[in-house]
DNA sequence: TATTTTAGCACAACCGATTGCAAGAGGCAA
DNA sequence: TTGCCTCTTGCAATCGGTTGTGCTAAAATA
């Protein structure tokens, strides 16, 4: 086999007898080289199979075109599909894009972010771990000017993007379609309130939803989960079945949970919708496929995605213009089908 | 705002009046620094805040540490988690993986290729796009010793590793089952020839099966898809019952095909698995939650994307070993489930 | 005590692209 | 012919670690 050295510019610029900084700016250009020059450079950089090294050309100027994401994990549909918006916006203004999942950890967070910085990342995006409550880790971001942008799990208290949904709003939607179905006692599922702001949001819209219809808000009704997996869903909806008066509606907040009620019901001859109406959130595509369909909020994650992509590019460009760290409200909807459908 | 620079390893070195060499060397435990300079060269790294610069390391020792993955796409359940497997076993050898979406699009993946060698990656994990036929666009990797093994959807003819199940077997035992449960006319769902080997050997197992069992291999009962989407599935779905004599057995080379067979199936009347037994692939999670719940053949993604890693690392340390580019099969198993029981 | 060995560290080149500044060539007006 | 300006191109420093080689002083050996 054998043995290529990398062509480099310098290899270029000996075959023309020119500078190298002639060669550099050719290349990309500047508009002080002769259209000639310019040719003829591309010419033989296509000929001697020349591929810039964007290693030299980041140290250089310290940015490496490169987006990097930190999220849980990425075989959830929901944040596969925002690495994939976030991917599909960064090519095209060509950035790179490199992963890590924290796998909920917190620790492991802290490393990767550190790793993210050392790789001199051009701009961060992340969703947060279960775990997370300190964001400390993210300051070296911050101050050194690297645009950070968090996603869907964000922290309360941190000046920076933020691209989410409006949870609350989410929350009190899902439920008001419950009890516009007739339910009276609307069970729901939801995660420990030491775990960000994202559940307690969509639980302060279904506690709002309620009050709101004069529907008492019962504790019983209200199951808090460790993970938010289809094994706890059983055993929280197998819980709220066992109550002397169960729930005839539920408000999952998340469709793994929705699929994981819906055949938790139909195992124990619990009909949906008619004894219990469900609606997830996230629209994945299972609950377009499960049957009954499970009705559910979109989360638009690819939409998402973009969005905190462009966020950063637009950020690189026109360095830090102080505009205010906005959060971007993505919209969602309700989304009825079967599970709920009762008029 | 204040600005701090990046903290390097010249500043350690003036703070410590050693020079950069040896801070470099004191940082990774070299043994010709003495464990005194190496302690307190790690204290003053720590305290002034020091996160090496991979680019620049990256840049002097022409590799970054970094695992390039070249995928359709990634919000397929099987490509998400054959990510998460290569991620999780980067990360434990501390390398960070950057991905890029092809879209199965040819011209694409010749880009991509083109920026992952720019980004000087230390090895290439790839899935070939649908489109693709010549792989010569990564000869740059072969020709510069950068590992590179294809995964899944292979070249049929390139000198590499390979990490693949054997299709061939998985779609013989896929239709072995189908016939052993009395089917007598199954159908199957394949993609054009030109589009590689894997649904080719899926194919040929299938065809091998009937063969063996004395069964015809019916032109009519072998649709051609453009592409393995739902909707396509259901068109062919439905040509099939629209048969004279439909089948009696249908084995779906990917579990949305399996799942847009059961729904359309459900939809025309006609039962599974009584009158259609139904056989898909990649044992996706969402075979286990539609009902009928899908038999299917199991495709280990995850751990085809450690293995792959895997191959990458080792390969990186014992440089070019010239060990013959293995191919690396991993099992699959036929689950049964409900779609395909009869007997 | 003289000499060899070794531990510990410094020097400086290097990786490859970028960019501010300098300078040479050619054109044009005075 | 001289001077000035514009258009092109070259020089050289720079980014931040890495590493082969060389030097010095202390330790080991004769």
């Amino acid at each position: 086999m054998e043995e290529h050295r990398h062509v480099t510019i310098y290899d270029i610029a000996e075959r023309l007898n020119l500078a190298t900084s002639t060669i550099s700016r050719a290349l990309k250009d500047h508009h002080s080289i002769s259209d000639k020059t310019i040719k003829k450079v591309k010419q033989t950089a296509k000929e001697m199979g020349f591929v810039p090294n964007t290693l030299a050309a980041g140290l250089r100027g310290n940015k490496s075109r490169t987006i990097g994401i930190l999220i849980p994990t990425i075989t959830q549909p929901f944040l596969s599909s925002l690495i994939s918006g976030i991917e599909i916006t960064a090519q095209k203004s060509d950035y790179t894009v490199i992963i890590m999942q924290s796998h909920d950890s917190y620790e492991m967070e802290v490393d990767l972010a550190k790793s993210l910085y050392s790789n001199r990342v051009s701009g961060v995006i992340c969703s947060l771990a279960m775990e997370t409550k300190d964001t400390s880790h993210f300051h070296q971001f911050s101050n050194n000017n690297i645009p950070l942008v968090f996603v869907d799990r964000v922290p309360r208290d941190y000046d920076t993007f933020r691209v989410v949904i409006n949870n609350y709003l989410a929350g009190y939607k899902a439920t008001k379609h419950l009890i516009e179905q007739g339910c009276k006692r609307i069970a729901h599922l939801t995660a420990g309130s030491e775990f960000g702001t994202l559940y307690n949001e969509r639980k302060r819209g279904y506690m709002d939803a309620l009050a709101e219809h004069d529907l008492a808000i019962e504790d019983d009704l209200i199951v808090v989960l460790k993970h938010m997996t289809y094994e706890e869903g059983v055993k929280a909806c197998n819980q709220l079945f066992d109550l002397k008066t169960p729930p005839d509606g539920l408000f999952a907040p998340g469709d793994i949970l929705a699929v994981s009620a819906v055949q938790t019901a139909k195992k124990r001859g619990v009909k949906v919708p008619e004894e219990l109406a469900v609606i997830g959130f996230n629209d994945d595509p299972i609950s377009e496929i499960i049957e009954p369909n499970i009705s559910t909020i979109t989360h638009p994650a690819e939409k998402m995605g973009k969005a905190a992509a462009e966020l950063i590019i637009k950020n690189l460009k026109s360095v830090k213009e102080e505009d205010a760290k906005e959060i971007t409200f993505l919209n969602t909807q309700v989304v009825v089908r079967e599970s709920s459908k009762r008029i």
